[in-house]
Parts: C-alpha cells; sequence; structure tokens
DNA sequence: TAGTTGACCGGAA
DNA sequence: ATTCCGGCCAACT
C-alpha cells in the first residue's frame, strides 16, 4: 500500500502512551521498515503536529538523541515530567 | 533525474 | 568506555 512513510510513522509515534518511550528503530519497524530509522528522524525533524509526542522517541543507545525547538534539553525535561525517564 | 542531508544503527578500532 | 566507519531510508534542493 502506497502510504507515506511519512504518515505511517506519525501513526505509530502518536500511539505511543504516556510515560512510554520507543526508539527510532522500533518506531520505524512499526511503520513497516525496521532499517529505517534514520528516514524516522528526518521525518520527525520537519514534522510540526503538537499530536506527535515526537520527545518520547529515543535512540537505541538509550540517549535521548537530538529534538527541534528546543534541543535534546527540552526533550529530556518533558520525558522526566511524564515519568518516563 | 540525480545528488546531498540527517533528531539513526551496528559493528570495528 | 569512547571514537570512527559504512550502510539503510525517506525528504529536500
Amino acid at each position: 500500500m502506497r502510504r507515506p512513510f511519512r504518515e505511517r510513522v506519525l501513526n505509530v509515534v502518536r500511539k505511543i502512551p504516556k510515560g512510554g518511550s520507543m526508539t527510532y528503530k522500533q518506531v520505524a519497524g512499526k511503520a513497516g521498515n525496521s532499517n529505517a530509522a534514520r528516514a524516522v528522524g528526518g521525518i520527525m525533524r520537519t514534522n510540526r503536529d503538537p499530536d506527535i509526542p515526537c520527545h518520547r522517541v529515543i535512540r537505541s543507545d538509550g540517549t535521548l538523541g537530538g529534538y527541534n525547538r528546543g534541543g535534546a534539553m527540552r526533550k529530556r525535561q518533558l520525558l522526566s515530567r511524564e515519568g518516563a525517564l
């Protein structure tokens, strides 16, 4: 099904419960490609939807990774506030 | 159409 | 443990 990978990824991230975190690879896998972790990051970067808690998506190494609109610092605070830390 | 980029991953040095 | 290198994918110019 020719569905834009973008929408698929966003859809998955949107379903991430509060206090839960997913790695880029996990999201990519749910979107259909476990090897598209990089692409997922690129999508997140361009994405600007408040319904998409992209701050809940972290790297496989356990690090938070990057973030736009405040940087990793903001991301860490959001996760800490939700209890995902 | 082709080339470059990046919020990544995994393995090797 | 940290740093370097190649590889996969979608979006952007």
